[in-house]
DNA sequence: CAGTGGTCTAGACCACAAG
DNA sequence: TTGTGGTCTAGACCACTGG
């Protein structure tokens, strides 16, 4: 396995810290030496060893706090990073053929869930989108979504049939801050018809919101047909 | 809303640049000035306008390449970080009381998934671990593991009633790499019964595989109560 | 070939928090 | 108070890759 930085880079460092972790030179809970100890064994400067034990520390292997020192994590907190690509680019990747049907867009007052978590008045009418994503044919996902015109007024010109709004937003609304929500959920009648799935099935959901700044943008929720599996590696 | 770092920070500049991408002064698609430019637009050292593009990139919203420069990302990967405590602390950390039982530890041969999963022998015995945690009382998660014993002997030691395998693992057993999977099921009738649900409910299980260098450790699938969901802000 | 990002250095000052 | 990490600088060389 010839992998192996120069050890004084800091991917060098890193690989380095990260086998004195692994074969419990340095235990979970212990004191590691600073940074400048570290630059002398290492005969390097001290921000190349910074720049490796930040990494492990946004990793969630270190723990660093000034005048405390650097310790190894008790408890080490896994991050996995999910990618979220556009849907387009999702199916097109697993190397299938991408299509895509409009079910409707209508302007309509949405339930007091969505309206509460948009924060929006109670008379305000959203454009209502629903469609359904295939690849190589079979139903992919089914996405169904509330836009704020009041945020995105060209959203009523789009021609929502030929690009998909998860698309055209990406592409053309920016956004400051979102949250993802993954839940599993019984498919009801009408989402399991759309994915060809059988009623009561389990189906995987996310739920998105995006704000630009303090304005709502936007509340999906994707249903993703059975056997789809969210995956990452660490 | 005061909030503003230094302009000459890293983190100001990151602030910046975010900026004129969502008011669309740097457009997706856009070649942005390079560094040594910005260095001097902004007066400071390169060194802190590459942290911050670095930063950007990593993130997904701006793509860099030598020679050619740096672009704003034209269909921009969300990345979102989802973090895996413990199931001890993911349940105190929501204010609750956790407790745990173990329903079954036991040396089995595997089935043949597992087993291919793991890369192991045919007559491999496994330890095989059922658990279920509680949050108040209430069933959180189901637990159902094995365990390669030639890469961890002491799990036959271990009183898997008084710690679970979960904690156990993460605090003695380090690992290089792992990965995640998460999906939607039908609750199974031992599933539901052992988490309080509905046959057939749909549950959210994540199913995760470990290694430390080539050698498997164990492959766990973590079966979540109805109603829960993962949830990450970007 | 030459322009751009990627990295490293030696040194400096600062911010924070433990004792 | 003082040790530690956090950051910034000015300069340098390197690695990759577009033209």
């Amino acid at each position: 396995m010839n992998e192996g930085h120069s050890i004084t880079s800091w991917q060098g460092i890193h690989e380095e810290v990260l086998r004195r972790i692994h074969l419990r030179v340095w235990k979970p809970g212990d004191t590691i030496p600073n940074e400048a100890d570290l630059a002398a064994e290492f005969g390097c400067a001290r921000a190349t060893v910074n720049r490796a034990l930040r990494e492990l520390a946004e990793a969630g292997l270190l723990e660093r706090r000034r005048k405390a020192g650097t310790r190894v994590a008790l408890n080490p907190v896994r991050k996995a990073t999910l990618n979220i690509p556009v849907v387009r680019r999702e199916i097109e990747g697993r190397g299938a053929a991408y299509s895509y049907a409009l079910i409707s867009s209508a302007l309509e007052i949405p339930p007091p869930p969505v309206r509460a978590r948009l924060g929006l008045g109670a008379d305000t009418k959203l454009r209502h989108v629903r469609a359904v994503h295939f690849a190589d044919g079979r139903p992919y996902v089914v996405e169904e979504r509330w836009v704020n015109r009041e945020a995105v007024p060209e959203i009523d010109e789009v021609d929502l049939s030929e690009i998909s709004a998860n698309e055209w937003l990406i592409r053309n609304v920016p956004f400051t801050s979102g949250d993802f929500a993954f839940e599993a959920r019984n498919a009801t009648p009408e989402i399991a018809e759309l994915l060809g799935a059988r009623e009561d099935q389990a189906v995987l959901v996310m739920t998105r919101t995006t704000w630009n700044g303090g304005m709502p943008i936007t509340i999906v929720s994707m249903s993703y047909a059975p056997g789809y599996r969210i995956h990452t590696t660490i």
